[in-house]
DNA sequence: TTACATATTATCTTTTTAGTAATAACTAAT
DNA sequence: ATTAGTTATTACTAAAAAGATAATATGTAA
């Protein structure tokens, strides 16, 4: 405990896996590589390193703003990968933080040419975990560096788990939505149909949301109720 | 992404909780300070530094053996703590490890001067989180150093939270064990009573485990009968 | 006014869970 | 041997939750 500063120690990173629902699908945002060849992919996940003066949630927040320009969102830790050669570079543990947003300020994320959304699939059914496959708009498997596959997988597996008992759902909507609107993002992260009475029952008896007394316009029959959360937002 | 390696930044360490059920109460290993008035109290978490060519479980094990002397333990990653001051000697973020043993091998580990156990106590019911509180043999409240009180609240909220879901209480007993020590380890992680005959269908169902046909042996009534695990254990 | 598509509610069935009571099995003392 | 005492195990009943289907309500748009 004395002198292991003069030692060299691993170097410590952040990830972030943000994600959306978009297209009725979990999709990723990724960060494309200048250096495929060295890190073992075309395309990763946006991260940076942890500077001495900032916490994880600050360098988190901090990659979001910088990397991605977007600010305001929420984001949970997700775990921490240490593999001794997960970086072919040098020494790096990474700290992955799952942040997650609506669709549109994801969309807004990808104009730029070196992000792209990527769908995530996972070959596990239940809540386990394994390795992800990310897929490009035309349905091609992206070449992914480091452990980043990893990385996607447990983020699968955290949502499929939290989903039930969080109010984690709501995250990916805009302030104000309809029940319908919940049970598709269910569905895109559980990839199954759900039954809509016994879904609905479910999230009001779990007293996350009320209703506004206002409906959605621009339906084209009848028109469902709009919710809003009751739960204010939290994290960075 | 170039020139990192010249700027300070944060040291990485590992943290163990290592628990176990003694006495029908959940207890953690704590170790005693030689430096209180530098870190913020009298007792800590074990820990130590991740050096640069080793993984974060490969740590956990070498602070386990090293430190208190015990090694083949099951455990898994908790969550990393990062804030600036965490640490008032120096910038360290740790990643805290989870790790469950039988209280016999826990017992043996505290027969020297500088570690005790602590039950552990939280004001939460649910699995929300908080902070937790330790108390010694006599009932005292521990003054634990760093942000410590914190990790053994997310701790306990870790336990709870997947007691039903995972054979996670199967680590805490012997190779051999009887339906009611499992019923024993949940009453203490939950910290309320179970009904048997809903507690015993329940844990059948899970099919984690399996009767061996044989049975206790120096009960003083009937005697139960033994049961051992399906799924072998994981990790380090 | 009416067809249409979806939202919402009702109803029924099935499954799961909880709790209480009854029975079985062993020890130890008589 | 027999029996009281204590706990393990199973049986049974009640309550709650979940699932699916059907019925009704409500809006749009022709």
């Amino acid at each position: 405990m004395t002198d292991f500063k003069n030692r060299p120690h691993p170097t410590l990173a952040c990830d972030i896996v943000l994600v959306a629902i978009v297209d009725g699908a979990l999709q990723a945002l990724l960060i494309k590589r200048d250096d495929p060849a060295r890190v073992g992919g075309e395309w990763s996940l946006p991260g940076g390193v942890v500077s001495i003066d900032e916490s994880l949630p600050d360098c988190a927040a901090r990659v979001m703003a910088e990397k991605l320009g977007v600010t305001d969102i929420y984001a949970e830790q997700l775990a921490s990968f240490s593999d001794i050669n997960r970086d072919p570079r040098s020494r790096v543990v990474s700290v992955a933080y799952l942040a997650l947003c609506e669709a549109e300020t994801l969309q807004q994320a990808t104009e730029r040419d070196d992000l792209q959304l990527a769908r995530i699939t996972v070959a596990f059914d239940a809540e386990q975990g394994g390795t992800a496959t990310a897929l490009d708009a035309d349905g091609k498997s992206l070449n992914l560096a480091f452990d980043h596959a990893d990385i996607l997988g447990v983020m699968v597996a955290r949502l499929r788990g939290k989903l039930d008992y969080t109010p984690l759902a709501l995250e990916f909507l805009p302030p104000e939505f309809t029940l319908r609107d919940v049970q598709e993002v269910h569905e895109a992260i559980l990839a199954r149909p759900l039954t809509k009475p016994a879904f609905r029952r479910k999230l009001l008896d779990r007293g996350w949301i009320a209703p506004t007394g206002t409906r959605e316009t621009a339906s084209a029959f009848r028109p469902a109720e709009l919710y809003k959360r009751k739960t204010p937002r939290k994290e960075v």
